[in-house]
DNA sequence: CGGTATATTGAGAAGAGTCAATGCCTGTGG
DNA sequence: CCACAGGCATTGACTCTTCTCAATATACCG
């Protein structure tokens, strides 16, 4: 592998200047334990569609996504594949304790990672109960997003199934960042209508059919093949089947 | 509360009798960690069919499954309702630091529970690396079990789903104990078929027909309601989709 | 022995899947 | 700078699985 090019040259410097410093698994990690971690630590770049690991595939590192999105997804013997899990930044690949992978990890976008030799990492752990304890908050965490999207695929319409990946997309990108306007959000589909359809156990004909629907009803517009707008926010969250006022807005 | 029933007697003397004491969250304390569970325990036990805890209520205990079966599910509005976990003997019940059920807890059959104050379990949490270590162990196989529902959900037939809810079940009762004499396993549903109906994300009536159906290709046994007897396990697994050699066999 | 839960079976409808053709961007090479 | 190739997305026609609604049947309880 070549030198870093200049956008990983950015964060290969210091762990204080991460973007994922606070939400990572070394959240809550003391100045002196980073120093250790930045010892242990490199980077490495994906491009969008690159495989990281095949399901089985020995893997001598656990990581933290920094930038990007990957997913983890199954294959059964005739090809059916399943995603069960979206990284964003700042979440985990990898688990302490096993040596290979049990799912294809992929870049869905161009992404970095931080990457920490397995073995070291592990052993850090044992004397690091600052690491545990932030891994284990977001394996819970994960254990419900995982939770909500069994609901999701076992219950839910084709149309829901699509209304509540565009919601939590479109509320991710406003949380974390851009673009809300008159209080229509915009923002850009980092999954092909493949990937939506991998992740939402559908085929990737009804996912266009449904996004097709929705455009026609003016629940959403689209720019170019990626681009999405939600003028109303709300009455795409009727269409999720979704308690409305319960959760959380944004 | 009135005083434990003779069955609950039985376990509410000594962690060192107790039938999950090396899986249960308490596996890796040492003797002097044990007298500090045992006294901020108690055991609680549940009727068949009865609720443990809806969702959105608090919950000031956490527990762990000692006998019997208990079921996590999600509803949406409308009632349509998904199972998102199946907790097992040795099963953790619970978050820390979440005060409230995200989801209903319900006994399947008749099952005890040891239950754990929650802010002194917190607390010992805190001061005792070897829970959270275990916790953690634990939450990683359970997002594994839901990952693995999550193909079961999104991609499986109506028959793959039974039969690999009747191969699962099989599994664990074969490993646990019980009933295997000239290669054929036999054992309890400890489900009705309304809740596999909510295990699968299938219909109560969809589940009773793929049961039928495979009855009369004589690929299980039934006998009254709910017990089952499967004559040719290998030939079970194949109606599975899942990879025929790969995973462990029991 | 009858009553109630639970389970089975049937007929028809509906949602999503399959197979196949067409359309639309993007980026590359002439 | 334009044309065209290749990947991605859309749309159509038809099929098939699963759901829905409704009627029985069977097991389990007192």
């Amino acid at each position: 592998m070549t030198r870093a090019t200049s956008t990983l040259k950015t964060y290969n410097q210091d762990c204080s200047d991460c973007p994922i410093r606070h939400r990572a698994v070394c959240a809550r990690c003391e100045s002196d334990e980073l120093e250790q971690l930045e010892q242990i630590k490199y980077y490495r770049s994906f491009e969008a569609g690159q495989t990281v690991v095949w399901a089985g595939d020995t893997m001598d590192f656990v990581a933290s996504v920094v930038t990007g999105i990957a997913t983890l997804s199954q294959t059964m013997e005739d090809g059916r594949r399943q995603m069960v899990g979206l990284l964003l930044p700042s979440d985990f690949i990898g688990r302490p304790g096993r040596s290979t992978s049990a799912y294809d990890v992929t870049a869905a976008t161009d992404t970095v990672m931080c990457c920490f030799r397995k073995k070291p990492f592990e052993d850090m752990m044992l004397r690091t109960p600052h690491i545990g304890q932030r891994l284990l908050e977001m394996t819970l965490d994960e254990l419900d997003a995982a939770r909500e999207w069994m609901l999701l695929l076992g219950r839910k319409t084709a149309r829901e199934k699509i209304s509540s990946l565009l919601t939590i997309i479109a509320r991710r990108d406003a949380s974390l960042q851009l673009t809300m306007t008159d209080g229509s959000l915009s923002f850009d589909l980092p999954l092909t209508r493949e990937a939506m359809s991998e992740y939402l156990g559908l085929t990737l004909e009804t996912v266009s059919r449904q996004m097709s629907s929705l455009r026609k009803e003016g629940l959403i517009v689209t720019e170019g093949k990626r681009h999405i707008t939600i003028p109303d926010f709300d009455r795409l969250l009727e269409e999720t089947g979704d308690d409305s006022d319960g959760g959380f807005l944004m």
